[in-house]
DNA sequence: CTTGAACCTGACATCGATGTTAGCTTCTAC
DNA sequence: GTAGAAGCTAACATCGATGTCAGGTTCAAG
């Protein structure tokens, strides 16, 4: 399929698909003229993209992890190097902070809305 | 004081204290030859600016809640309007989701990490 | 062959707080 | 009065994924 299709198919943007390519993270075939045929599997390959930015990664840490999953693309699924789990380790790590970081940005907030209204702000939903 | 020492005194950088002035978030006299002067109390001021930028709110929104606070070293703040208290709200479910999508960013992340650290590629061709 | 949709590359814009630099001016201690 | 520290403004850079535009090429259908 073409980029069109394949954007319409996975929700994301012509240029991100574009974007992921010049990052490494996925790759096309060429028409004679130039324009990228994607198989099938580039669905599924792009969802996964997707996850992986919703994880909070970053494209550079993305294209390390690829080459470890097991393939969307039919290669062979090389074992990460300890230094790549350290890496994701270390991921982890970031976002348990940024968690932290959030939950102590709430309680501000509440203060704040508390001294601002003047009134007990009944707390919505908690998502914690 | 001045810049340097309140820059000091808060660990806000002069770059930083002049963009909240330009912000509208910190007031300060100019002397004759136009160097900026601050009372005592703009190092409290900064420090809560400080606070409710940790809360993860931007400039503009921090610029309509000082007011509600003005006097955090005395008098009445003149009390917030309803569309603030409501804004603030929102900002508050804003972080709430922020929150929920990071945990379920870490519970994505966790599984790249088992999947690439140890877990043998699953089922189907095993080369094991 | 022609037309219009789809695609291509390349480049600039965005958002936000802050870093950094450049070129001047002011303040202060001597 | 002078040196040098400290301040000033203005402007550009950053980071990252994506939007968007411009100008040109290819594809598919009539």
């Amino acid at each position: 399929m073409r980029i069109g299709e394949l954007a319409r198919r996975t929700g994301v943007s012509e240029r991100s698909l574009r974007y992921y390519e010049q990052q490494g993270l996925l790759v096309a075939r060429r028409t004679d003229g130039g324009h990228r045929e994607y198989p099938e599997m580039a669905v599924d390959r792009v969802v996964h993209i997707q996850e992986l930015y919703a994880a909070g990664l970053n494209s550079r840490t993305i294209y390390k992890i690829l080459p470890c999953m097991r393939d969307s693309d039919g290669g062979p699924s090389e074992s990460a190097t300890p230094q790549l789990v350290e890496e994701l380790t270390s991921e982890r790590a970031r976002i348990d902070r940024m968690i932290t970081d959030l939950l102590r940005s709430r309680a501000v907030l509440d203060e704040v809305i508390l001294t601002a209204s003047g009134e007990p702000a009944q707390p919505s939903a908690e998502a914690a």
